[in-house]
Formats: structure tokens, C-alpha cells, sequence
DNA sequence: GCATGATTAAAACATTTGTTTGAAACAGTC
DNA sequence: GACTGTTTCAAACAAATGTTTTAATCATGC
């Protein structure tokens, strides 16, 4: 009934779930064993029995949170190998929006992975081997396309760096947008912004793309 | 001869410095009065004698971060008022990147702030009023004279957003792209990446502002 | 020189925190 | 039902941490 199907009895499960919301919450350093316990129904030494330290489950945890979030995601809903680069773009970033922002289900997988990448431990050389740097490649593919495929390195790293930007920022910088601005992310406003960083995004590489060949044929 | 110039006795001084560090390296629940106090050359209760308690510290620090920062790469650096919305955006880009990025001073302001945007405490209402709206409202106006003066607001806030995005990112993400691409963050680069935004974004408004002006007229 | 107030110093205090321990409860097997 | 390995539990431990205390030191005005 809440969260949790059919009286799952499985503490390891429960701490786990516990503790991805702690540590969202919490941070590392700040979430505490005695916290994610009780919010577990477990017993204080649960966390040593099933993982050995506290790190040893923060690892288990960002595990965990990352196949979940990129199931549920993919870069590439919505779209097959025979869609236009602006539409492969356009699913790209609408994924990375709803990933980052959707608050209508277990809210921490952002958090966490937002922590990670602001603030690394020793996880995020797993975290970018099996999630960001696939992420980055799948990018750079589509904008190469998107600007023509002898495109200069740089080029394209920097325009890679803007659409992620404009994605990422409207999750590090929530809680400035909505002091400022009242506005709150639910799924219409998502799509709206998915189509604002598209378009915007798709203009800027259009311009960039012909100074560039331009350039190239000097 | 190094930071602190003409041995400035001031203990209270000192606090600021050696805690605008820590804290910025550990996050306020990492830090600890007892390492601030040793950077500082300090005893462990010079802390509560000088602030009460570590969270007013904590307070003080933030405010003189502020301040210095916004003094050193003010949002208008290097334009007039007869200057164009192009190149005010591009200066602001700069400034704002400068005042990011640039590793070649005390850094820990930008960290500072980056940790407070991205989890709050209680100061966030303060950092937002004095610097971050101002910030915001000055972006505002130099976009609105890009697109147009009638242009809607919910365009004009994306594309504030998409600007914004973009700078913080190489902030945000920094150790990401080191690890991805090995990339630093020297003078020369930060230029580079400054007008790679500026076209970008100046690109995507114009873009974005025929449609706009075009579905105005509708 | 000394009295006064501000600052520093070392030690101690009270909590909090991650972890360990040893016994109890449980589950499955023969 | 006794044995065995696993899991849970309450209590305790050791280390770390923010804060307080009490005395010493320093600076300043008389």
C-alpha cells in the first residue's frame, strides 16, 4: 500500500530503499545508520550485518538507483534508429529532463546522482564507466550528426556541454528557480522545457554548423 | 607572501579564511571546528568565543564570500551602457564563468555558493536576495533587448535559464569532464568557452525570437 | 605597577556516530 | 527434538565532535 508490495520481509531490501532516501536527503556524511534503520524497521546493526559499513551500502544504494533510473528512462525513449537527429535529440533531452526532475516517484535517484557528480567519492568512476560516459557518447553522436561528421572535436563538446547544462540545471538549481520564480516541474512543464532546450539548442547548432564548415573550408 | 598579507593577527579573520575553505572542501556537516581551527592556527574554542557557534561561522563565511566574489567579476565587466545587448550578454557570460571557474585565486567561493544553491540552508534567502535576484533580474533585461521588449516572459525565463545552465555546468560537472574529456580550466579556455555560450545562446535567442514575434502576431 | 576587559589556551563534558558483541529468535535438516 | 547456520536484537564501545569551563595571557588606560 505504500511503497513497499506485498509485505516484502526482505531487511536488505528495506535498508536499501531506506537509505537511498536518507542519503538524498542527508548526503553521505550526514545521513546517519541510526536514521536509515528506523526508517528501515531494522535494527542498528542490520546495517553492518547485510553490508558491512556504511559505505559498503551507499555503494550498494547508488548501484541500485543507477540501472533503476536508466530502465525506467532510456536516452533513447521514444525513437528508432530511422528517427532524424533533431528527434533522437529531442527524445535525448526530454529523457534527461524527466529523469532529473520527475517527482512523482521515488524522488532520490536524481538527488543521489546529482550529489555524486557535484561532490564525488570514490563511486563515481563506477557511476561514469557504466552511466555517464555511455550517456556522453550517445550525446555526441546525435549533435554530430546534428552539425556534420567532420565536425571538430571541440566544437562538439562544447555543444554537448550547453544541452547538458541547460538539462541539468533546472534540477541543481530548483530550489533558486522555484524562490524566484514559484514554478513548480510537473510532467506538462517538463514537455514544454524539453521543447524550449530543443529548439533553442537545435538553432544554436544550425548557427554554429555553418560557421564551422565555413571555417573548415578555409 | 602567501594569502594573508602583513602578518594580520586577527584571529576572527583568520576563522573566515581557513573556514571559507574547509567548508567549501567538506560541506558544513563535514567540516569540523576542530581542522578549521588548526588551518586557522587557532584553539578549538576560538570558534565559539569569535561566533558562538559553528553555524554562525557558517553565515559569516557565506557573506563574505559574496561580496568579495561579485566585487572581483561584477556582471557588467568590461561594458558600458552604450554597449550592445550582445556584447553585455557576452560580458556577463564571461564574468559569470570567470567567477566560476577560475581556479587561480581562493576558490572556495564558488563552491560555497555552488553547495548552497544546490542544498540549501537557511542562508539560501539571503544569497538570494542580495546576489543571485539582482543576477537573475540584470540577465533579464539584457535577454528581453535580444528578443524583443514584448517578448513573453515564460520564453524570456527559459532562455535565462538555458544561458545560466550552460555556465554553471562547467562548474557543476567539472570533475565529470575532467575525468571524460581531461580537460582544465585555464584563462585561455575559459575565454574560449565564453564565446562559444555567447554564440550559442545568441544564435538560439534569435532563432527563438522570429518564432516568437511571428506567434505574436498570430 | 596595576586593575580591567578582551583574548587565548588546555582540559573536560555531553552527545552523537559507526561499529562490535554476545545472546536470543528463527529456519531448515537430519 | 536436537543441531546448524542465519538473522535479529539490545546493549555496550570507542572514537569524534560541538561546546563549555576555568585559568592564563595580553593589551590598555590610569
Amino acid at each position: 500500500m505504500e511503497g513497499t508490495d506485498k509485505k516484502c520481509n526482505d531487511t536488505r531490501e528495506r535498508l536499501i530503499q531506506a537509505a537511498g532516501e536518507v542519503f538524498a536527503q542527508r548526503g553521505f556524511k550526514g545521513a546517519t545508520v541510526r536514521e536509515i534503520s528506523r526508517c528501515a524497521n531494522a535494527n542498528i546493526a542490520a546495517v553492518n550485518y547485510h553490508f558491512g559499513d556504511k559505505e559498503e551500502l551507499y555503494y550498494e544504494v547508488l548501484k541500485n538507483s543507477l540501472s533503476s533510473v536508466m530502465k525506467k528512462y532510456p536516452p533513447d525513449l521514444g525513437v528508432t534508429p530511422e528517427s532524424t537527429p533533431e528527434e533522437r535529440l529531442h527524445a535525448f533531452i526530454r529523457s534527461l529532463l524527466f529523469r532529473v526532475l520527475d517527482e512523482s516517484r521515488p524522488t532520490w535517484h536524481a538527488r543521489l546522482m546529482a550529489r555524486e557528480i557535484a561532490e564525488p567519492t570514490a563511486a563515481l568512476d563506477q557511476l561514469i564507466e557504466n552511466i555517464l560516459g555511455p550517456l556522453y557518447g550517445y550525446l555526441t553522436v546525435v549533435v554530430k550528426q546534428l552539425i556534420s561528421d567532420e565536425a571538430n572535436d571541440e566544437l562538439v563538446h562544447n555543444c554537448i556541454f550547453s544541452i547538458m547544462g541547460q538539462c541539468l540545471f533546472y534540477h541543481n538549481s530548483r530550489h533558486v528557480i522555484s524562490k524566484l520564480y514559484h514554478k513548480k516541474f510537473g510532467p506538462e512543464v517538463i514537455e514544454r522545457l524539453s521543447t524550449h532546450i530543443m529548439r533553442f539548442s537545435i538553432g544554436a547548432i544550425r548557427d554554429l554548423g555553418i560557421l564551422d564548415t565555413k571555417s573548415a573550408k578555409v
